[in-house]
This record gives structure tokens, C-alpha cells and sequence, in this order.
DNA sequence: ATCAATCATACAAGCGTTCGTTTGATCGAC
DNA sequence: GTCGATCAAACGAACGCTTGTATGATTGAT
């Protein structure tokens, strides 16, 4: 009896949406409302499915927080599972980017580490438009996308594993490992992180290398 | 919705006697079968929702792998969130003493933080009967099981914490922010360890708390 | 008038769950 | 020892509902 309170959702017919009524609204250009509602119905996906999970969110969920109906998204996703690659590989490509204009300039292998750190916290934790999903994804549901979500997410690793491979790091440690493990605990902090916090996620970023710093 | 048909539920629970049934009732003959289907669609449900995920794990696929059909199932649990719950905290239970007996007797707080990790790895790595399951359950489909699985983690962040608490960090050292990038790394090794790893469960919890020891 | 975009509706499959029924073992009374 | 009675345990077929997806009609701007 999990039965959702998504009953009467009715859609109310206000279209008060009207185009003039917002003057800063984007010319009925092709330029930038090309996709548009494309992205618009990813940014939702992307928040449903960090918070609830790819099996638990429904299309229909999706379709009413764009606003739309459910039939409606199969206007611009052929599938639920291409929403899922489609978000996922657009989150891996927004935090591989921020990561790398973040170390950009920074000399110091630890600085780089704190640096790619806080921009990831900021992607993962900060009020992200397209929140990335890095959740324990080998779920059986989702293994023949796996291949595609793996090549996606390997681009951000090896990122990683290059800033990790600079560090001066005692012989007997294991990089792989660290990496793993580095990457391992920025993961999880979605788990737990409240915005609400007493730590900002740029703090929380750069507390997790203080600690691994030799000292 | 609400049917009139209140019919007498079968009654699931064992409690044939009074509850706390006495040492001098053990028959015997069959005392190790008391249970034994319970435990075993335990088992196999801490298997499948380690691996699927809770709402990619079916009734009829736990029934299945215990060999028995899916309605069966409800003779020994009253519903799908009541398996996790049970599942859950037998996992919690089960890693809490693995983690207490290993750190019994080891003096120094490095020691015995890496005892606890090494006790973490190989429970939570380790072919255990009872898979131990710490993924992310925000899910909003768990959201009633909440505060219940709250409560059986705390018991066991609580074993952490103090662990914690016991280091000899430098003063600038959130250690609630340790704890939980600690814990974060542990939980997310079931992420990416195959039992194939040239590295055995052990080595990986003791290299996670050789990197954080002050050097 | 065209056509991109959305609606409205439908469908088959699968979900958790229920329930009447069946089975095989145990047990007290004869 | 035999025989109903009882019980735990499982079966198998449904139920009501939700899911992802398909499709024809409709809309509104160009």
C-alpha cells in the first residue's frame, strides 16, 4: 500500500503562461529556445532521480514537475533510460568542467587536489541546475546502460586519477586506492549533506584534503 | 478503497508461547528449523536489494531465488519495507558486533580506528550471509521506514563516533566531518570492489586508515 | 496551411498484496 | 497402533493499481 498521493492531478487549465507577459522572456528565436524544453524536463529528471532514484522516479513525475504530460516527454526522449544517459552524461560533463577550470592555474599537486575538491562540492552539494548523479548505479535495472555510464563517468576519473597520480605520496600507498577512496567519501556527502549545515560545501571540500594531507 | 473485508489476517509472527520462550523450550529434535525460511528470505533479500536496489528488487524475485512462489512470502513477513527493516537491521546488528570484538582489547585510538575499518571491510566486502546494506536511502520510497532505519544506523555511527572522538586530530579537525568522510569511503567501496581485487578486504580498510594517520 | 509541441487516452506488462485452498507433519484420544 | 484434529507452510490465482510507452487529435504560432 506505497500508494503515491499523485491522484487527482488534475491539471489546472490556467495557461497563464502568456509569451508577452514577461518582456525579458527569450525572443521566439530558434537560438536558445532550441531545446529548451529539452533541458528543462532534464534539469527535473536530474533532481527526481538524485533524490528518489532512477526506479522510483516515474515519467509522470517528471512530465509534472516540467509541467507537461506524461505521454508528452516521448516528444523529446525516446526513452526513460535515454533521460537517465542523457542527464547523467550532462552532469559528468558540467562537474568534469568545473573541476578543471577550477585547478587551472594551481601549481601545488595539493592544491590542485583541494582545489578539483571544493568544485566538486560546489557541483555536487551547491544548488546545481543539472545536480550530477553519481549514486551506486550497477543497479541490475540500469546494466545495459552500464557500458555508456561508465564511458561517461570515466572521463571525470581520470581527471581525478591524474591530479591524484601528481601527489607526493609515501611509497607503500596505494593510488588506485586512493583515488577510490577520495572519491569514495565526495560520493557519499549527497547522503548526508543539509544545505542548512554549519559548513559550506567549499568547506567541506577543503577539510576532506586538509585531512589527507601529510602533516 | 478501504474495504469492509477486515478479515482475521494470518498471523505471521512465530510467538506460539509466550514471547520470551524459555531455554527449556527448545525441543530436541527441531529447534535449529525455527525460523530457518525466515532467515533464508532474509538472506536472499539483503543479496538482491544489495545488488538491484530496493524498488528494482521484486517479491517474486526474492521468492524465487528461496524457491518458493511470491504470496509465500507473506506468511513470513507482513510486506515488502518489513523485509528491508528486518534485512537492515540484521546488517547493522551484524557489522556493530563485528566492528566491537574487533577493537576489543587494541589500546591505541589509530589501532583501533583500523581495526574497526578492517572489521568494516570484511563484513561489508566479504561473502557474508547477511550482506549488510548502507546505500543511500534517502529514497523517497523509503521515506516511511525512515526514522527506523535512522535509528538502526545510529547504533552503529555511534561505535564510530567515539572511535573518533578518541584520535589525536589537530584542533582545526572537524571530527563529525571525519567520521563521515571515514564512513563515506567504507560505504562506497561496494561500489566498485570485485572480490577478484588484487587487494583482500583487509588490506583496503587498513590502507584507508593508513592514509589518514598523521605522518 | 504548416508543423512543432502538447494533450488525451489507451494498453499491456508488471507491481505488491490478498486469499481460499492444499499439503505434510505432529499430536492427543481412543 | 490408528485416526481425526490441528497447525505451519506453501500454492496459485486472482485483485487493484502503477508503470513505460504508443498514438491520434488538438493547439498555436508562423
Amino acid at each position: 500500500m506505497t500508494t503515491t498521493s499523485t491522484k487527482g492531478q488534475r491539471l489546472p487549465q490556467t495557461s497563464k503562461r502568456s509569451a508577452k507577459a514577461a518582456a525579458s522572456d527569450k525572443r521566439p528565436d530558434e537560438d536558445a529556445s532550441a531545446g529548451a524544453r529539452r533541458r528543462q524536463i532534464m534539469q527535473e529528471a536530474a533532481r527526481l532521480f538524485g533524490t528518489r532514484g532512477f526506479e522510483a522516479t516515474t515519467i509522470r513525475d517528471i512530465a509534472a514537475a516540467t509541467g507537461i504530460l506524461g505521454g508528452s516527454i516521448y516528444y523529446h526522449f525516446a526513452s526513460k533510460e535515454d533521460i537517465f544517459v542523457a542527464v547523467h552524461g550532462a552532469g559528468m560533463e558540467k562537474i568534469t568542467q568545473a573541476v578543471l577550470a577550477a585547478i587551472e592555474g594551481v601549481e601545488d599537486p595539493w592544491d590542485r587536489l583541494e582545489a578539483a575538491a571544493v568544485a566538486h562540492c560546489n557541483d555536487l552539494l551547491g544548488s546545481s541546475e543539472v545536480p550530477v548523479i553519481v549514486s551506486p548505479y550497477y543497479s541490475e535495472s540500469l546494466k545495459g546502460l552500464r557500458e555508456t555510464l561508465v564511458a561517461q563517468r570515466d572521463r571525470y576519473e581520470t581527471v581525478v586519477a591524474d591530479l591524484v597520480e601528481a601527489l607526493d605520496l609515501p611509497p607503500d600507498v596505494d593510488r588506485s586506492l586512493f583515488r577510490l577512496n577520495f572519491l569514495g567519501a565526495l560520493n557519499w556527502m549527497p547522503t548526508w549533506y543539509r544545505p542548512s549545515a554549519r559548513l559550506s560545501p567549499a568547506d567541506i571540500g577543503r577539510q576532506l584534503v586538509q585531512g589527507l594531507r601529510p602533516r
